[in-house]
DNA sequence: CGCGTGATTGAAACCCTTCAAGTTTAGTGG
DNA sequence: CCACTAAACTTGAAGGGTTTCAATCACGCG
């Protein structure tokens, strides 16, 4: 039997009502589960290292970065609740990672090892695919992002951050943003301001 | 049995050397395997239309694009031979495409249907295995090229182009891989003449 | 209170775009 | 084979958007 106190995290939650996995299903499961907590800005990927794990965001909020060789951050990815991240090319390619990952918020993370989603898969129908899904928004995420950044302006994508992610505006740092968006801090203060002034147009 | 003209084809020697296909298997899979061949600018998506097949480049050079609000086209991606284009998340989620793909040559293009992928995945577990690494690959890349545009300069992302798709420079006008760059093609000129002068750094 | 971090503002520099010529290249028809 | 044309590429000058650097302001916290 796992846990009574599992069924109080977001992760059994959104699991068990987006994935369709049962209780038993958890507890099948547990060895491939695992909750840490984690404080402000601790580390849990390092470019360099391999990525071992699916991270699922119980709590708080993660960002997946790049670093460049000027040493500037460059945000790939903020994960907030409910959110899963990891770097799938170095985790299936089992080579080192060019990418951070770490905790911008104190947060409760699920490490899900690979064998998590493959028996989960077998277990349930549903849950793969659900996961499928899950892969195939992520694809469309990227294209996206890939589209703003080839031909829209910081302000442009500044709004389109706001209407995408507005939860996150209150959460993160301005210029975290800036570094999620590619602009310096500077430049989007002063794309904030002509959005309060002129409107966005 | 299939048509013995099929083994002259890249189609048939891709996914039978990498992918593990057999023989039998193609006879099998024939009904979602068509061939088309294409003439230069013709059209294969258009956004509003929703994408219902993964299109394999036997031969020739297909373009995955999007237009915004002016008119102009940022180039997501190219496809030359053995290259496999599709909207994925059109096609997964049934919804109207946001992108065009067309043939920047005349080209021959199979048009393969979702159908042929579970099939084939479930005739080989090879090819399951390689198709789940052609996803993995096609998000590597997806991350690496957003990685490029948040942090490099114009003449940067050039020389990147260059190591990653040296055939492409032959075979691509300057202007689209301009478009595929983000600059515009008077640019490109520039960052070009830079290099043949000053060297690249 | 003083300190550090984040946000703002200003001025200069820089990269890139825009627009408007030119030049080169490739393809076509006489 | 040459002349013609259209498309691609180059070049220049002006302008816009962003960055850079430096200074200032605002806020939370020991």
């Amino acid at each position: 039997m796992f846990e009574e106190s599992l069924k109080d995290t977001n992760f059994y939650r959104y699991y068990s009502e987006k994935a369709g996995l049962e209780d038993s299903d958890f507890d099948v499961l547990a060895s491939h589960i695992e909750f840490r907590t984690l404080e402000h800005n601790q580390y849990i990927l390092r470019a360099g290292e391999v990525c071992r794990h699916f991270l699922f965001v119980d709590e708080g909020l993660l960002q997946f970065v790049s670093l460049d060789e000027k040493g500037d951050e460059h945000i790939l990815q903020f994960a907030p609740e409910n959110w899963l991240v990891s770097d799938r090319s170095s985790m299936f390619f089992d080579e080192p990672s060019l990418y951070y990952i770490k905790a911008i918020e104190p947060s409760r993370v699920v490490f899900l090892d690979p064998e998590f989603f493959s028996e989960a898969s077998r277990l349930r129908f549903e849950f793969s695919c659900f996961t499928e899904t899950s892969l195939h928004r992520s694809i469309y995420f990227l294209q996206r992002r890939i589209q703003s950044l080839l031909g829209m302006s910081a302000k442009q994508r500044y709004l389109e951050f706001m209407e995408l992610y507005p939860e996150l505006l209150l959460r993160v740092p301005q210029w975290m943003i800036a570094a999620y968006l590619g602009v310096t801090p500077e430049s989007l203060s002063r794309v904030r301001r002509e959005i309060a002034k002129g409107g966005s147009f």
